[in-house]
RNA sequence: GGGCCGCUAGCUCAACUGGUAGAGCAAUGGACUCUUAAUCCAUAGGUUGGAGGUUCGAGUCCUCCGCGGCCCA
């Protein structure tokens, strides 16, 4: 057994102590009738003559933050999830004997059961006047400093418990996160759309370039992916006859961990038959408004110290004019190579010189050159055909593609496009995608999925389908610098 | 991947050019019936992230490693 040290080996002495004198440490039968945040806000005008002739009691459980003692009586805090309350525990008013447990045996971090009307102290402050009060939840572990709480970021994400309980502005992100996925979900179902559920594991990993975690099904003996999109079986249900459809759940993306990058994130895909990209941009706007308004009633916000102005229409920028005129790429060195290595070596931009596909080059350029620049809401759209092998081709000109990304604060937020729903060309892609696939390349899967392909070949009605990064946009809304500071368990390294 | 910064008591942080590792909060014992970072007295608490090295002597200097953060790409 590990060798305790000096508080734990207190704590739990402690504990077993109360156990013997007959207190349970973790009773289950304690129904609290209110809460803390609640109360607050029901009686804040209410002074002391008002809350007095209320003549009522109320019945609350919380987590002990802090004690100020005072002999006969103390003064506390207790915080539930709604927010925190001040105790008074008197020793004339919950008698000799639990007044005793209490100062002796009851620790800052354990849950109390308490019972009592609500008063103002002398300074005005709404505070429980205890009558009767009880052990809920032993803590065998001590909080961190009450004054400066839990700073160090690596242990507010390796005991996010803690960190949820000690940083109420750590509780309001995660709670408005859960009000945006709330939020995203009304707006679809509201508007026709499906919610569904796709697989996560899936033989052929598609719907985007990445590289994937396998896995074994030992009873299949056959290899299986953690899914990098959704995207080809949402497509599917296209074809079944679902004409709107949207899921909101996790994908997986083995590359590296960081604070911009979790390898599981949270993404809304959602496909509207019979809808184009164009129409997608406007929901778009719609979405990323209407959140804006719901979360701050405004079209601006502050992110990381710079406003972001919501109010549509956003601009469209193509592709290749974004490289040009805002990265600053002449255009003699776009239709280079050579040229583009050289840039991008003076520049310190990563490229593998082996790539075959000049468009793939023009993508590292686009993020390096391109993507940090653009702040304020701005669509990109025109992008090459031979980087976007599931979008269908712009009919004035096949070279490029009826796709946008929305690009807010440096970071690409959404990826769209009219769907491509060619069996034929479909096929050709994939087949010149695998074609130009270099050996090591861990991002394109070395398989055709023939069976998306025969879907097509059933009919896909004519759509346009869009993914959501919702880590990002929680950022966004949040005013996060990090994704880690938006998931409630980000992965790290293993503790040292 | 590269550069820089950090890792010291449960938590938040000190410790000059290398010279007996400290404080506040938390804890323990005590005083106190309107405090709110309560106050006052006392006590205890450490393999300084890990491994090597230099030195009479290392938290401090050097090397390697681990984890995190920031910046670059």
């Amino acid at each position: 057994m590990k060798e305790e040290k000096g508080i734990l080996e207190a704590r739990r002495k402690k504990a077993e102590e109360l156990e013997a004198l007959g207190e349970p440490l973790f009773p289950n039968d304690f129904r609290p009738t209110d809460r803390a945040g609640i109360l607050q806000e029901l009686y804040r005008d209410y002074d002391q003559e008002a809350l007095e002739r209320l003549n009522q009691t109320f019945k609350l459980a919380g987590r002990l933050m802090a004690r100020r003692d005072f002999g006969k009586a103390v003064f506390g805090h207790i915080q539930d999830q709604t927010g925190r309350i001040q105790i008074f525990v008197k020793r004339d008013e919950v008698g000799e004997e639990k007044f005793k447990l209490f100062k002796k045996y009851y620790d800052i971090g354990d849950i109390l059961g308490v019972e009592g009307p609500l008063f103002r102290t002398k300074t005005g402050e709404l505070t429980l006047l205890v009558r009767d009060l009880r052990l809920v939840t032993k803590a065998f572990r001590p909080l961190p400093e009450k004054f400066h709480g839990l700073r160090d970021t690596e242990l507010r994400y390796r005991r996010r418990y803690v960190d949820l309980i000690m940083n109420p502005r750590v509780r309001e992100i995660f709670l408005t996160r859960t009000r945006i996925v709330q939020y995203l979900r009304d707006y679809f179902i509201s508007n026709g759309f499906l919610e569904v559920e796709t697989p996560m594991m899936q033989p052929i990993p598609g719907g985007a370039t990445a590289r994937p975690f396998k896995t074994y099904h030992h009873a299949l003996e056959r290899d299986l992916y953690l899914r990098i999109a959704p995207e080809l079986y949402l497509k599917r249900l296209l074809v079944g006859g679902f004409e709107r459809v949207f899921e909101l759940n996790r994908n997986f993306r083995n590359e590296g961990v960081s604070t911009q990058h979790n390898p599981e994130f949270t993404m809304l895909e959602f496909y509207e038959a019979y809808a184009t990209h164009e129409d997608l941009m406007r929901r778009t706007e719609e979405i990323l408004v209407g959140l804006a308004q719901e979360l701050y009633g405004s079209n601006r916000i502050t992110y990381q110290g710079q406003e972001l102005d919501f109010t549509p229409p956003w601009p469209r920028i193509p592709f290749k004019k974004a490289l040009l005129e805002i990265g600053g790429v002449p255009e003699e060195v776009l239709n280079s190579r050579e040229k583009i290595l050289e840039l991008a070596q003076a520049q310190g931009i990563k490229m593998d010189p082996r790539e075959p596909v000049l468009q793939k080059l023009w993508a590292k350029l686009f993020d390096a050159l391109v993507e940090p620049k653009l702040i304020q809401p701005t669509f990109i759209t025109e992008f090459p055909v031979e980087i976007s092998p599931l979008a269908r081709r712009n009919e004035q000109d096949p070279s490029i593609t009826d796709r946008f990304e929305l690009i807010v604060a440096g970071r690409e937020i959404a990826n769209a496009f009219s769907e491509l729903n060619d069996p034929r060309d479909q096929r050709a892609r994939f087949e010149e995608q695998i074609q130009k696939r270099l050996a090591d390349d861990l991002e394109v899967h070395p398989e055709i999925d023939e069976d998306f392909i025969r879907a097509l070949e059933y009919g896909m009605p004519p759509a346009a389908g869009e993914g959501l990064g919702i880590d990002r946009i929680v950022m966004l809304f949040t005013d996060a610098p990090s994704i880690r500071e938006v998931i409630l368990f980000p992965h790290l390294r293993p503790e040292a």
